[in-house]
DNA sequence: TCTTAAATAAGAATAAATCTTAATAGGGTC
DNA sequence: GACCCTATTAAGATTTATTCTTATTTAAGA
């Protein structure tokens, strides 16, 4: 685990790529799209917009929703956060770019990140080859956690 | 591939299948019930409700846009349909229970089932096994199909 | 500092899904 | 086959999630 100075470290040199990579997208670094995607970069929950908006609003009060899920729009769009695939009717979101796969619980709806380098390293099927571009390859697996088991 | 005969018989026995999990799950039979898990199981688009209904209406007229979602989300639970995980803000749903994964369009949004018996093979990575009981284990592919990369 | 286009807040509007209610229809019983 | 009971349905109202409209503000280049 990090301690409390390099997690912050790691978050200011994050912050700094962010910038970068936005005056690159072309898009302004606005405290708002700024302090989004802080909030979204240290949440470790896939959180979604509504969520990310109830966050923020302790420290911006005036941020509007409306903010949140242009905000979230554009940099899903310029490929600096991701839209995680769920079947829950409010989307959520990922500022982590690395490659990466979920665990999901199917009760709390709790998203986990994890590592999985054989999956990584594995090659497809030649069928799926000639279908087109593949561009991203990632798993996902569904069950319960241990608190949801728990609490049955 | 299959001819007309032998898909006929196949569908026959699905619906025969089908029916038999309603009657153990306590579902009567009714008309929409069991129209819409065929049009389900014979489509091969991964549907949205709307989708479904749209198809559905041509033959049934009165067929209200409520009875689809209410359908798929009792089938959802008692686990003779599918929520497929998308981005998407329309849910979209499959009748296939067999073990597969999903190789989807990021343009046009297409999704196409494929198999992979190496994945389905391969072991979980050990950190996983704490997490919880874990019910399934799938692979999304993601890219540009070969009628939308043309269409650049 | 000035300018300009991009971004924002607020509230209205739309899209997707669910709820309410009265009517209908499986499917078990006689 | 008629009857009954409850699940299911259609229709439209409602809720939830997201996007649009417009007037105002602000980042960032001249």
């Amino acid at each position: 685990m990090l301690n409390r100075k390099e997690t912050k470290e790691l978050l200011a040199s994050r912050m700094a790529m962010f910038e970068q990579a936005c005056q690159q997208a072309g898009l302004k670094l606005t405290h708002q799209r700024l302090e989004i995607f802080r909030e979204l970069a240290t949440a470790t929950d896939h959180p979604s917009a509504e969520t990310l908006h109830r966050r923020l609003r302790q420290r911006m009060p005036t941020l509007s929703l409306d903010t949140v899920y242009r905000t979230l729009a554009s940099l899903e769009q310029k490929g600096l956060i991701t839209r995680v695939k769920t079947g829950e009717s409010q989307a959520r979101f990922e500022a982590e770019q690395r490659q990466h796969h979920h665990l999901v619980c199917e009760r709390c709806h709790e998203i986990i990140d994890f590592q999985w380098q054989t999956f990584d390293d594995s090659l497809l099927p030649d069928e799926i080859l000639q279908w087109g571009r593949i561009k991203s390859k990632n798993a996902i697996l569904q069950g319960l956690c241990s608190k949801c088991l728990d609490a049955v």
